[in-house]
This record gives C-alpha cells, sequence and structure tokens, in this order.
DNA sequence: ATAATTAGTTAAAATAATTTAACAAACCGG
DNA sequence: CCGGTTTGTTAAATTATTTTAACTAATTAT
C-alpha cells in the first residue's frame, strides 16, 4: 500500500533487468519481445506502479513545467495573459508555476531564480513596471542573461534585453481611439495618458498623434494628463480635463476612463451626451460600468497563449533568432461615446 | 554561463568534496569550520550555483511545491484566494503550481491527477461550481480519496467529502447584509439569489432571514429571485423585483448587484435615491461602479493565507482532524445605499 | 601520557529513473 | 559454415543532491 513501486521492485518481480524493465514501459518503439514486453506491463499493473517524474527529470531534464511571474494577481490583464498561457500550456502537457512579484524588481529577480532552481523549461516574465527606470536594472538584465533558461517577455519591454517579447500593438490602439473619435466629428480630444517613461504609454500617444496627422489636423498638446493608470489618477485628471471643454476623452486604460466616469458625474456631464469616453484594454469590468465603456480591446488571452507557443518553440530551439511579436488591438463600440456635429 | 554550476564544480573549485560543499551551503548547523564555509560560499557565489530543486527532491523527497486548482483565473475572488495562497507560500518557500478546471469536473480530476504525478507536497482546490450534482461527484471524492497527496478544499463544499475545508462565514454574511438593511428602515427586501443548489446561497440566504427573525420579522419569500451570480442575471433578477415595490435589493454577489444597476438605471431608478442596492464579496469593481457599491467583503485574500497555512500543517501532520474554518465577512458601506424612513 | 571526546572532512550509498555500449543469440545469405 | 546483421537483454554510467558512517586530527579529561 504505503511504499510505492519502483522500476527496481518490477524488475525484481520479473526476473529482468531495470533497463528491459524502463524499456518496457517507455512505449517507445524499442527492440523489447512482445512476450517480455506484457511480462512487465502486468507486473507494473499489479504493483500499482507510477513513474517517479522527480527522478525522470533529473535524468532527462525535462520538466514539463514552465514558470510565469506577473506584477500581481489581480490586475485582469495579468490574469488573462496568465488564463492564455495556462490553456496553451495545458493541451502541450504543461504546467506552470505561477509566480507574483509585487511589481518589484528584487521580488522579480528572486522569483526568476526560484524558477531556474526548479528547472521550469523556459519562463514568461511581466517585468516591473519602473523596470527601466531604476538602479537595480541592470541586476534584472543580469540574471536574465546569465540563466540557461529560455525565456520571453510579455506587455512590458526592458531596456538592453534583446529578446522574445510578445505585446499589443499599442501604436496600432492608440490610433485606433484617435481615429474613432475624430470619425465622430471630435476635435477636442482630451488624453488621460500614463507615466511617459512607459513604452506603452509613448506608443499609445503616438498612435493618437498619428490619427490627428492622418486627417490633416494635429493634436493639441495642452489636452494631455499624464496619470498613473489607476481610478482614482483617471478621476484626478478627468477633473482637470473637464473645464477645457474636450468632448471626448480617450484615457489609455480602462480603470482610468472609469475613474474619468466619477469626475464626468460629478462635474454634472452625462456620458455620451456630454462627453465621450474611450478607454484601453477592454478590461472585463468595462461591461459592467454604466454606460458601458467604449474602450480599445488588447487580446490579452491570445497574447498569452502565443507567448507560451513562442517559448515552447524557443525551448526546442534555442538558437533561434529573438523576436518582437505585436497583436493588434481591436476597437469594442459599446455606450460610453457618440458623434457630435463637428461645429467647429 | 551557459552550462550551470553544481555542487560537484565547486568542489573541484575549492578541493573540498561535494558533501562538505552541501553542508556548507545547506545552512545548517553543522560542524564545518568557517574559514571552510567562506571559501565555499565565495565559490558558489563566482560560479553562479543554484541549488538543483530536482535532485533535492528526488533524494529529500520534498518538492516545496504546491497545487491549486481553479475554475478559472479571470473571476477576481478566485484570483483573490490565489493571491492570498501565493504569498504564504513564498515565504514559507514554496511555489505554487495554478491549474484552471473550467470549472468542468472532468478536467478538475486531471489536473489534480497531473498534480499528483508532478509531486506537490498538497493541493488545495476549488471544485467546480455544479460539483454536487452530477453523477461525476463519486469519480471526484474516488480520486481524492485515493490520492496519498494532502488537500484542502476552498471556497465550495463537497458532498461526502470530509476534509479541511476553509470559506467565508456565509450565513454571517448573509445575515449582516439584511442586518444593516433593516437597520436603515427598509422592509421591503429583494433578493437576488444563486443557484439553490449551493451551499454558499443557502447559507447567506440563511443568514438573511435569520436577521429578519432577530428583529421579529419575516422575509416575504414572494421577493425572492434565485438566479445565477452574473451580470446578466442580476440584471434580469432585478427586473422582475423593482416592479414590486422592494426598497432595497441584497444581491448574493456583486456582479449581481452591478447587473441590478443596470436594471434600476433602465427602470429610471435612481440609487441609493429610489433604491438601496448591496452585494456580497467586495469584488474590485465594486468601487469603480457609481455609485460605489456597498457590500459584504469576503475576506478571500486571507481565506488563501489561511488555507495555505492550514495545508501546510497537514503536510506536516497527516493524522490530524479534519476541520472546517469559516472566517468572518464584514459590511463595507459605500453609497448605493441609504436610510428611509420606516413608513410602514 | 593515555584515553575519551569533539571538530572537520570525506568516501560512498542512496534517491529512481534513462541511456549507452556491449554482448549473446538467432537469423540469413552466400 | 562463416561473416554480417538483427534482436533481445543487461551492466554500468549518468543525473545533482543529501545523508550516513567512518576517519583523522585536535582537544580535553583523567
Amino acid at each position: 500500500m504505503g511504499a510505492k513501486a519502483t522500476l527496481k521492485d518490477i524488475a525484481r518481480a520479473t526476473n529482468f533487468s531495470t533497463a528491459t524493465v524502463s524499456l518496457a514501459l517507455s512505449g517507445k518503439k524499442t527492440r523489447v519481445s512482445a512476450a517480455t514486453k506484457e511480462k512487465i506491463i502486468t507486473a507494473a499493473r499489479e504493483l500499482n506502479y507510477r513513474p517517479n517524474y522527480i527522478a525522470q527529470s533529473l535524468v532527462t531534464s525535462r520538466t514539463m513545467t514552465l514558470g510565469m511571474v506577473l506584477p500581481n494577481f489581480n490586475d485582469q490583464i495579468f490574469t488573462r495573459f496568465a488564463a492564455g498561457m495556462e490553456t496553451y500550456a495545458r493541451v502541450q502537457g504543461y504546467s506552470i508555476l505561477f509566480c507574483n512579484s509585487d511589481d518589484r524588481i528584487d521580488t522579480c529577480i528572486s522569483q526568476i531564480k526560484v524558477l531556474c532552481s526548479r528547472g521550469v523549461e523556459g519562463m514568461a516574465i511581466i517585468p516591473p513596471a519602473m523596470i527601466n527606470e531604476t538602479d537595480s536594472l541592470k541586476d534584472f538584465t543580469d540574471t536574465l542573461n546569465e540563466t540557461a533558461v529560455p525565456y520571453i517577455l510579455v506587455d512590458r519591454a526592458v531596456h538592453d534585453l534583446y529578446h522574445d517579447y510578445v505585446a499589443t500593438d499599442n501604436i496600432h490602439g492608440g490610433f485606433l481611439a484617435g481615429e474613432y473619435l475624430l470619425s465622430l466629428g471630435h476635435r477636442r480630444i482630451g488624453a488621460i495618458a500614463g507615466p511617459m517613461t512607459e513604452y506603452g504609454t509613448i506608443k499609445r500617444l503616438a498612435g493618437l498623434k498619428e490619427a490627428f496627422r492622418q486627417k490633416g489636423l494635429e493634436f493639441d498638446e495642452s489636452l494631455l494628463v499624464c496619470s498613473d493608470y489607476t481610478f482614482e489618477g483617471g478621476c484626478r485628471a478627468a477633473a482637470q480635463l473637464l473645464p477645457k471643454n474636450v468632448t471626448a476623452i480617450f484615457a489609455f486604460n480602462d480603470l482610468m476612463a472609469i475613474g474619468a466616469y466619477k469626475a464626468a458625474g460629478k462635474a454634472g456631464y452625462r456620458i455620451p451626451d456630454d462627453i465621450s469616453v474611450i478607454g484601453f484594454d477592454d478590461n472585463p469590468v468595462s461591461k459592467l460600468v454604466y454606460p458601458a465603456l467604449t474602450t480599445i480591446s488588447q487580446p490579452s488571452q491570445t497574447i498569452g497563449s502565443r507567448a507560451c507557443e513562442i517559448l515552447l518553440e524557443r525551448i526546442k530551439d534555442p538558437e533561434r533568432k529573438n523576436c518582437d511579436y505585436f497583436f493588434s488591438p481591436s476597437l469594442v463600440i459599446r455606450k460610453s461615446t457618440r458623434a457630435i456635429e463637428a461645429d467647429q
């Protein structure tokens, strides 16, 4: 009962060597006679044999395990990456160790080390938000450069770390938002951006400006407020923007857009009658708020799945060239935007 | 660079045996001279040594890995359990394999088997919602009974499976919601429950009725609508309730409460002026909606942490008696409820 | 000075599998 | 019947670590 059978036990029971037993049970088309195979399989069943994956891993150095480091477990954007990752991994027979970095570089580094020690075959890492602005950046890149474990960066790019990278095409996303608001006739468009130290922020803004340019217009920089991707930050930023007679607000994520709802409500503006609001992410929340939020949908789940696929390819072929993979976001029109007469 | 250093490499570099190196690095208070220890630790750092957990596991038969099965990765309630679990596990040196059961029994069973094969020391399982109403229930309990791996059930109880179990004290939660609405003067209180096949639903309702009873009143069963814990379900249920002149609605989760917002908005009711709404869960969303939702807060993160703690205790002592652990929820008053004159 | 104890170190075993290289036996063609 | 191939099997090496038991040298006690 208690003690679990090993190859050795089967070998003893059948009078074959452990090598033969291993061969017979491995199922590979090796030269083991049918009679031998049958005896061994029968004995294995009788002894209720279960291969020890740990021992297998030690010798094959395959663990069928991946690692993923997330900045937190609460933000739906991250958990959707995680969900996509898990879905793809599962059908490939892989399991995933999920780690929380608390969005801190030191924790992220230590989690990466733990994952390597645990013998994951590959890692998907969403780096901390501030990764590019701290002194610890080098510690981070050093850690990754020193490890022999293949990895892929997800969502957030890192300076001086030229590696596989998957993310939303943020330029295109910013463009889509701008293009849509312009097509509705809006001209005084306020933008609630994130910190300008982030790639994503910079790109979304670039896309927005490009949309203006393609219409032969120019984005009014005085209507740009940099915030912090939080609900409260969005609320504060919108409060600054509303007095400037904007007819539409593009918040660089849904949380800030919903913060703008609050500011608009307080100031007596109705959405979308008095002001249109568009977000970014397609956070599940955006379907729940009233009015439902028009937004730029990041294909997070798909990105997660593809990240896993690309990671597995890299594991197979570590010499493969590093690539950036960008996934097109899409416009999801709900109830927070409306057309206005371009009266100016 | 590429090749990772082993104990042997350090032994070779320092001219000590692998045994000494192992002893020196293990940190245990063994008799290794300070000088030796220092040399070895220095060499280990230089060679960028990382212990191979696989080899460690093989000999110690401890993997320092736990498993957790979630119905999905998107619902914040589950990810908060997961976050709490991970936080506690991390400081104890454990990593966690997180699995998604897609809320299906067969997938859940197969994930449990995968976890066992991978040698997790223990499992935390949130069973599928329908677990108690399908023919596969026995498969599920059999799988768990046969395995030698300790486990704990989280959030959802399972028939005929007497084991460690952690959850919110749903009776008390239902009571708190009822008590609060009654204290505000509400008497015609509508309830949007979940399916009556779920323990959680039954208990929340029992708590609500108890609150009435303690006031010498009785809950009006005609104001009870059973729904399905979704936004749309809540919206439909509220649409049934509103014509019945309820002055307050207790939705058994926040998603349904926010669905009720939508129904109320459509019917021209203002919250909380015309109708009070209280939810359950304290889903992060409830802070974002307008007006911010008053709700019963489940201490999900705490429950996750405690689940991990209890699981680790059970791993240490498999003979320990099985227990149910219930955690008190708390009332979080926001903006969706108000007092009325008890004019009837 | 001798015996007993302690400190520091190590050789070797153990963990449970896979893999390699070798070997014997059977088979086959000329 | 002899060289070559194929088939079936196994001994031994390998994986990276911990652990045990033994050994030497130094210290302490008698």
